[in-house]
DNA sequence: GATGAGAATGTAAGCGCTTACACTCGCGCC
DNA sequence: GGCGCGAGTGTAAGCGCTTACATTCTCATC
């Protein structure tokens, strides 16, 4: 027997109560306004009805949502998961609800959920990385969304950033690496048109290599999107070469992984026969054999400063300046000391 | 220096092309009623003021969001990411945006979800699992709002679902490790109270001891959280008690991961001191050594499969009838064959 | 050229809420 | 006793959109 009675609106609990929608209204959003008797009486009113306020209704007459929108390259695997999860819950904590989305590394697809988001209101937004079309800071400008980059520390920025420094990081596991004695260094990318987390990671690859007098120019790199499978296409790809590298270096954990698995089907031992690194220290990481050798991202820390960061400009207690984590070189078994 | 214009409304785009705001709304929701001209004219006014229609305006006039939510139980891990991507994408192309939510396992958080999204005008829900407050499914019904429930198959339900039978599943699993010629069995189970899913795949198993003769109330069995590192504590406590299990069941192949960690730990091989198996085939099933045998789910068909039936209820297409998925055994190298 | 059927467009009534402003009341004070 | 004041509540004007209904236009027809 289907149930007839329409929702309950904020006109049926006035009347229930015997009262204004006013007084339910403040009862609702601001209680120490209405004196305790009264509220009792409506919030038994609300009880009793089941009533739950409709929330297009409320955005339109309120202009906050206290809802924040977020949206991350992928789902498929656990990049972001850590930091996302430590963001609602700081949001949680702070009375605002989390709206995720994900874009499968496609800007016309981040655009599009980007749009979705504001539509729905949200007061402010979480997006991965900084590169983006000017257009789409200029539209969100225009409607005063806060937007904040993590994953990315850019302090010269317009928009606030909260993350690290993804080519010194990158560095300085590739001046780790070449510390160990590697010399024939191959890097496996992420794509990265589109991505200024890949590409930043590669160049400050090539800033160690050039630092200490190897040629970067000749390094080969393979750019694949982040995937287990190519990774270990990549793999296999470049330890068929004349000139084998003695260790490939990933763009994240998931290559890297992918990469592990590749020389496994080789036939190759990791690290005795090659090296791998990875980036990101994600679980997977440590889930494998040999753990891969990563640079360690406070994933948990970077959600939720974040979170901290974002409410703090939608509810203009600041304007947003970039603040910046720190990284750090995880080492592990599945890189070789050539020295050693 | 900020953009000072105020977000242009359906009034100044009408204002700007000379009709009345309806046109502009058909235009925009039925371009076929208007004529090409006027269209035109109203599509470059849309343009160049970069009008993006009010979300909650929209709703509260039209009763309809084309918004599908969903609350999976956590993105902490993959398990639910490829159902889910597949879901978003089927939704995507039938012209619906998906907003997700977790609930961490926990009733009441999943709960405040579901009344978050319905209250944002969700205009259909898709849930894990099927056991939950009844109050709930009242709460919905009352709102009209339809539910579809994934990662389960019960045909006599009211809401319809579209999963697998987990008992079933875990029965057969059992007992092809029985046939391999085990008999001391241990499981490693997710939390049972509050999941259905982990609850069945329990008495599944009991089911295939029980119809081989084997004491199932005798088994031991370890309820822990869905987390490797609980996996890799339950394991060592099953590996040390007097009468050692030869196999492991875990409830998922989180737990199997975790498992497997834990007796490495021990210096304990796989699968020559124990075997272990997992339960819905993600992709660290395949990326720990030894390759974790485990009931293969057929995630990306659920997902898609869940969307179309979720829409097709949204848009009156049908009342809801549940659909079963098949799901299969995989085998591996973590389940030894004793009789081998 | 008048007529009428459709097609194209306009008018205006809400949708459910928040909030500025208006009102009422009881109190302490001169 | 009259006054001002502030606390508690009510009134009603929107917020930006969709859509039923009314109106106007366009032509094919006679």
């Amino acid at each position: 027997m289907p149930d007839l009675r329409s929702v309950p609106t904020l006109d049926d609990v006035a009347r229930a109560a015997g009262v204004s929608t006013a007084t339910v209204s403040r009862c609702l959003n601001s209680p120490e306004r209405v004196v305790e008797q009264t509220r009792k009486r409506v919030m038994n009113a609300v009880e009793a009805l089941g009533y739950t306020p409709n929330f297009g209704a409320r955005v339109m007459a309120a202009k906050r949502t206290f809802t924040i929108g977020a949206i991350i390259p992928t789902m498929e695997n656990a990049i972001f998961a850590r930091a996302l999860q430590a963001f609602q819950e700081e949001l949680h904590a702070r009375g605002y609800t989390l709206l995720v989305a994900s874009s499968a590394y496609q800007p016309k697809i981040e655009e599009e959920q980007i749009r979705a988001l504001v539509a729905r209101g949200a007061d402010g937004l979480l997006l991965i990385g900084h590169d983006r079309d000017p257009a789409i800071y200029e539209y969100l400008r225009a409607r005063s969304i806060p937007v904040l980059s993590a994953w990315v520390y850019a302090p010269d920025s317009e928009q606030p950033t909260v993350g690290f420094d993804n080519r010194r990081s990158m560095r300085v596991l590739g001046q780790q690496v070449i510390d160990f004695g590697h010399r024939r260094i191959a890097m496996i990318s992420g794509i990265t048109r589109g991505n200024d987390r890949a590409s930043a990671r590669l160049v400050g690859l090539r800033d160690a290599l050039q630092s200490n007098g190897i040629d970067a120019d000749a390094m080969p790199v393979i750019e694949t999107p982040y995937e287990i499978d190519t990774g270990a296409a990549a793999l296999q790809n470049l330890m068929q070469s004349d000139r084998k590298p003695t260790v490939v270096m990933c763009g994240n954990d998931v290559l890297a992984v992918g990469a592990l698995r590749g020389a496994r089907e080789m036939g190759l031992s990791v690290p005795e026969d090659v090296s791998i690194t990875g980036f990101d220290d994600i679980e997977l990481a440590r889930i494998v054999t040999p753990q891969i050798t990563t640079v360690h991202v406070p994933h948990h820390e970077m959600g939720r400063k974040a979170a901290e960061a974002l409410i703090d400009i939608v509810e203009k207690r600041s304007t947003g300046a970039s603040v910046e984590l720190k990284s750090t070189v995880q080492m592990r078994g599945s890189l070789r000391n050539l020295n050693g």
